[in-house]
DNA sequence: GGACAGGTGCGGT
DNA sequence: ACCGCACCTGTC
């Protein structure tokens, strides 16, 4: 099913497609080229084509991304126990090839501050910024800074960016994180971690979940915004208020909570754009 | 001009 | 704890 070379991964598998993968919302540095996509993730890229009905990762870090694309999970498993839900099953369907990333932690952290209140293309537009001025020359162009790097910003630089009133948010949460804060994260139980999250400027609910989910793997959270607020109350409404909707689904869908939580936003997403066009 | 977008912090109860 | 509101900025 995977085949590993030097430079390329090849998968021969439905549940890999390129297009749900980075449009599902969990990703901003990526981008559509005629052949497929190319995706960006700290120092890294990797350039994701279909041929001849399989998918091909072309990349010089064939490891990072192995586990980036998190190669090793079943996600036939996953969408066969989510389709017993009826509406589920639509959702599975429809983002069949979704799968989530293994992100790095900070630049989770800082994507998804800037994230807050906020819409896609000028979040992308916003870090695409952030990492030309900050960020080391890779072949490709320019790498997700580090934290040194960002250090050296300050508010008002991160407002010419284009941050708005999220400069002041990074800058203070840049002093807040370092590698030991990370390592905690890491190897806290879930609802530690989201505590530890929300002390950081510019992480609410919303935000702490999304990066427990793409930067920490953790699959028992269901981040919670408008699109999943639609998805409550027009299918699964049984009187919660707004704050308790992500404990319902988190109750409700269990240790599959992530997986559930992108095939509803992507469906739910789809229609507005259907609608739309 | 005004509302809205993949929320959060803040001040007032 | 639980409200209500202001807030950068681009787009409709």
């Amino acid at each position: 099913m995977i085949q590993i070379l030097k430079d390329k991964i090849i998968i021969n598998s439905l549940n890999f497609v390129a297009k749900d993968i980075f449009e599902c919302g969990q990703i901003f540095r990526y981008k559509k080229i005629s052949s497929g996509y190319i995706c960006y993730s700290l120092d890294k890229s990797a350039i994701i084509e279909e041929i001849e009905g399989k998918t091909i990762i072309s990349c010089k870090d064939v490891d990072y991304f192995y586990k980036y694309f998190d190669l090793d999970t079943d996600y036939n498993v996953i969408t066969n126990k989510l389709s017993k839900d009826m509406f589920m099953a639509k959702a599975v369907d429809f983002g069949r090839g979704i799968r989530i990333l293994r992100q790095d932690l900070f630049e989770t952290i800082i994507s998804f501050i800037i994230s807050a209140n906020n819409n896609i293309s000028r979040i992308q537009k916003i870090i695409e910024n952030i990492c030309k001025a900050f960020g080391s020359v890779t072949e490709f162009g320019y790498a997700f800074p580090t934290q040194k790097q960002l250090l050296k910003a300050t508010a008002s630089d991160f407002k010419e960016l284009g941050c708005g009133y999220r400069a002041e948010y990074l800058f203070k949460t840049l002093r807040l994180i370092d590698d030991q804060f990370e390592r905690e994260l890491k190897i806290l139980p879930t609802e530690l971690a989201r505590k530890k999250l929300l002390n950081l400027v510019g992480v609410g609910n919303k935000v702490a979940d999304c990066i427990l989910l793409f930067g920490l793997g953790r699959l028992n959270t269901f981040p919670c915004d408008v699109w999943i607020k639609k998805v409550y109350h027009e299918y699964f409404e049984q009187g919660h208020k707004d704050n308790q909707i992500s404990n319902f689904f988190v109750n409700y869908f269990g240790e599959l909570s992530g997986y559930a939580q992108q095939y509803l936003f992507y469906f739910q997403r789809s229609g507005e754009f259907f609608q739309k066009v």
